[in-house]
DNA sequence: TGTACATCAGTGAACGCGCGTTCACTGATGTAC
DNA sequence: TGTACATCAGTGAACGCGCGTTCACTGATGTAC
């Protein structure tokens, strides 16, 4: 990697990490270059402003989690098996856990970052994200659909945003309820295992009667 | 009301709606006494601090929530008919139904405070509703165990978590949501039926095989 | 009833601070001839 | 190979601005005698 491009990432590095744990107003630039360890005046340099710096490290963020999921979702639609819910559901547990791989609590971070962008009012990000990520979303969508066929397009579209809430909020609490699990009931449990625990109640959701 | 309760008042009514538009670090205290007409040193007169502002904000929404749904478990609990998952869901509905009467977009503004108040790792915000209003979260937690006793206490810990999730983000987001499902599918769909849509959802969910 | 004093509910202006951004500058590396 | 110039990747310091908070002051209302 060039010195230009590593001192980016030590940038978008320390971001997500402070963005996810405050916020983004409440993250200075002052924060993020003392805990990057470059200069104040390089944010600037490298990302224009602090708005374009928030949309870089969202871009990093959706870029691999979407093509992971966009490859999950084409293997399955490739795949001879029949399509569940449950097996949609499970295409997201790979991109999810390699989020992990590359940076600790990265799906909490993650899905943090994703929860803010939904909470702005004025939705500008919520915009982008669908603008550009779009696609894959359709690609869900559709193979939820498929998976349930009698269930039509506003039903979909209401129930993937219950099942967006349960995810969003849970994985981003994650450390947490965790905590709670553990000191509560002495259950040690993993981020797979929490996954794995909110599939069926997800899936469950979805072929409730209306 | 006397004077002094009624500039309180009008302080409240401003920064709830401006917390949950904009978040608490965006909104300042000069957005707040504009909107409320007040003078700008008049938060700190009574409130002391913008952080108690906050904690005065959340208060009285979840003093007056807890309080109906309170009523309605005791209710529930010396009743005759039995307990189901649904029967405990729709408890929630007249105390939501009483916020939304009370102020124009009150549930969604009262939800987008809850998830913030959730989003805080640090979660200064969490531990204070949870010392405060915990007694209503065990009595509502001692139906839904009341509803589906074979269900040990960790699972209803962690679905009650996967609900709350799907009715935080739903709810919160809720005017952007209707307004993306009237354009899409042509369903106006108002905040009473999205609830109602909402409970099959999360009770199937409860009830999922593990 | 009248006067003196106290309390209440603000008010206007200023305070210092931390913020995002800008800008002139620098030292290392690359390119042309 | 040597020199002149250009580009790159920053850097240090300052800028003006909006923020939460403070403080001396005010005018209305209440209380005591």
């Amino acid at each position: 990697m060039s010195k230009k491009q590593e001192t980016k990432a030590r940038i978008l590095d320390a971001a997500q990490v402070l963005f996810a744990e405050r916020g983004f107003a409440e993250t200075s630039l002052r924060a993020i270059t003392t805990r990057a360890n470059v200069n104040l005046a390089s944010v600037n340099y490298h990302f224009g402003s602090k708005k374009s710096l928030i949309q870089a490290v969202f871009d990093r963020f959706l870029a691999d989690f979407t093509k992971e999921l966009s490859r999950e979702l084409r293997l399955m639609d490739a795949s001879s098996e029949p399509v569940t819910i449950e097996l949609v559901l499970e295409g997201l547990i790979e991109p999810l856990i390699t989020i992990n791989k590359q940076q600790a609590n990265g799906i909490s971070i993650f899905m943090r970052l994703l929860g803010r962008a939904y909470a702005e009012t004025q939705g500008h990000l919520r915009r982008y994200v669908t603008e550009r990520y779009g696609h894959v979303l359709e690609q869900f969508t559709a193979q939820l659909q498929k998976a349930y066929p009698s269930l039509d397009m506003s039903q979909v579209f209401w129930r993937l945003h219950f099942m967006l809430g349960s995810l969003i909020f849970t994985l981003a609490g994650s450390e947490a309820l965790r905590e709670i699990s553990e000191s509560d009931f002495g259950q040690k449990v993993s981020i797979e295992e929490l996954i794995h625990q909110i599939i069926p109640f997800l899936a469950a959701g979805m072929r409730a009667e209306a």
